[in-house]
RNA sequence: GCCCCCAUCGUCUAGAGGCCUAGGACACGGCCCUUUCAAGGCUGAGAUCAGCGGUUCGAAUCCGCUUGGGGGUACCA
């Protein structure tokens, strides 16, 4: 065990975001690697739009996907595990205040009266004369009696956290190298306390970070810009300042940063989609890193074992579902068949409520499937599509795919009624080559194509025109539905034909 | 507006000055396999390494500028 302490801290006020994964994803490889420890803290003080059903939404996500904490709370409602808690920010308030008090004392902080009306034409007069958006300080030495005049017509202050002019903070962050900014260009005292007595998050975030002696902080480059703030939080707070990795932003097709509308952001969405974590955590963590070799398809051990934040890439990624898919078939291909059936199950129970399917398979009929079926899925929730018509009592195929472009309708229905005969013969020894083997013959001696016999035979029992292997297929399907659905479609075939001259 | 970050095939990326006439993967095309669909194998196309200057014997790699993109700039997180 290092003394490397990380951190994720996603706020309940959604379900489990991509970028949040893949943010936590990272804290937590970076820690499993080196030994740290990886803490879970809950962002709530955003108390209007926080519930506990997002916490629960994602904390589940996160356990889906396999990502473990060694401090934070374990579900909703449950006790917490760690030394450095409460890990939920709505219990750590007395925190907060006792730290804007001490800030208060030392005159690092100060009570700022300004109206949020006040403030905003301000910001609206820096904005015409084309200068940065800063506060102006007017309340930065006010005298008691100003205060108390203040007071008087009942303004009830923020408080606010003194930043120091023209001073250049600077830091290396492990994935960008050397940053500097100007203080001037952090927007003037930093509001820490709203007059409610609430905490904002820059505060909230210092607080708790220089608590829980989190070392490295590992998040979005959408924070970059505010790291200055968080470190002259830090001195102000006489804690040491933690390393910083901001990692490249998740983008949307059209590069922009990754929004609800333009991306499937839910992590809980993906999981009904059908894609399984471990092709999720692989993709997440291919998506702004890589190991440097040509190795793609990784288990959460493997990216454990390689991870290194010093080979981040610095630029955003472009979110590829296509890609995530294709990693999605590499692991279902992998996956032992009992594992795959039982991961399956839950879509089965989702075709049967929708009526896709008639009936549950057993999980006979599923292993017997699967060798046909494993390689076919890029996703779970394909396995409707891929066997349904093995579990209704009856399909109905289009008429039209279930002629081949060499035949009519009339030869179509001659030729499956021929093959109905042979196929008649097999009831005892009803296994695939022995289904293959005698209409072979028939194809040779007619002269047909084999595409064209099989074709027909595979619509009029499957209604579809891509399914598995056809003759495991019948297999699967049995000798008397099989025989029954050539039956059925010779009859619509005979009846939508024209009587002949 | 101001500040910060970024820039290699459509996409994810390899590349830490000579190994690069830029490698891999996804997607796309072709061939093989084949009863369909997949999977798999082989193969093709696809990047004047954003542009321009500089440093160097030598630059995708270092520096500067330009352009483009992104992010930040709240009594949101």
């Amino acid at each position: 065990m290092t003394n490397v302490r990380v951190r994720i801290a996603p706020s309940p006020t959604g379900p489990l975001h991509l970028g949040t994964a893949r943010t936590a994803l990272f804290n937590f490889l970076f820690a499993r690697h080196l030994g740290g420890t990886f803490i879970f803290r809950l962002e709530d003080t955003d108390q209007a739009r926080s519930t506990e059903a997002f916490e629960v939404d994602i904390i589940e996500g996160m356990h889906w996907l396999g990502i473990r904490w060694d401090e934070g709370p374990a579900v909703a409602g449950e006790p917490e595990i760690g030394n450095y808690g409460p890990y939920r920010q709505m219990q750590r308030m007395a925190s907060y205040t006792e730290a804007a008090n001490r800030l208060l004392a030392e005159d690092k902080a100060y009570y700022c009266y300004c109206s949020p009306d006040e403030l905003d034409v301000e910001r609206k007069r820096q904005e015409a004369s084309h200068l940065p958006a800063r506060y102006n300080g007017r309340c930065a030495h006010l005298s008691a009696e100003e205060r108390a005049a203040f007071e008087r017509e009942g303004r009830r202050p923020v408080v606010r956290f003194r930043i120091p002019e023209e001073r250049k903070i600077a830091f290396d962050d492990i994935v960008r190298g050397h940053v500097e900014i100007d203080t001037n260009a952090l927007g003037g005292d930093l509001v820490i306390l709203r007059s409610d007595g609430t905490p904002l998050y820059h505060f909230t975030v210092a607080v708790d970070d220089a608590a829980m002696e989190i070392t490295h902080v590992i998040r979005g480059e959408d924070h970059l810009s505010n790291t200055p703030k968080h470190i002259l939080l830090f001195e102000a707070l006489g804690a040491s300042i933690p390393q910083f990795a901001h990692l490249p932003l998740i983008l949307n097709p059209d590069r922009t940063k990754m929004s609800k509308r333009k991306t499937q952001t839910s992590v809980d969405a993906y999981r009904m989609d059908g894609f399984i974590p471990e092709a999720f955590v692989n993709y997440l963590a291919l998506l702004g890193w890589s190991t440097g070799t040509e190795e793609e398809v990784l288990s959460l051990d493997d990216l454990i074992e390689r991870f290194d934040l010093a080979k981040v890439n610095s630029s955003g990624a472009v979110f590829d579902r296509e890609r995530l898919e294709w990693l999605n078939g590499q692991w279902i291909r992998r996956l032992p068949a009992p594992d795959l059936i039982a991961r399956l199950r839950p879509f089965l129970e989702t075709e049967l409520a929708a009526g896709r399917i008639e009936w549950m398979p057993s999980d006979q009929e599923m292993s017997a499937l699967l060798p046909v079926v494993q390689e076919r899925l890029p996703t779970l929730a394909a396995v409707g599509e891929l066997i349904g018509f093995l579990f209704q009592e009856d399909v109905t195929p289009d008429l039209a795919l279930l002629v081949p472009k060499r035949w009519d309708m009339a030869a179509t229905a001659a030729n499956l009624r021929e093959a109905r005969g042979i196929m008649a013969a097999g009831r005892d020894t009803w296994r695939a080559h022995e289904i293959e083997a005698p209409l072979r013959i028939l194809v040779e001696d007619r002269g047909w194509k084999a595409g064209d016999l099989f074709m027909a035979i595979r619509v009029a029992v499957t209604g579809r025109t891509a399914t598995p292997p056809l003759f495991d297929t019948l297999v699967a399907l049995g000798y008397e539905r099989t025989l029954a659905r050539v039956d059925r479609a010779i009859a619509r075939l005979e009846a939508g034909t024209p009587p002949s001259l």
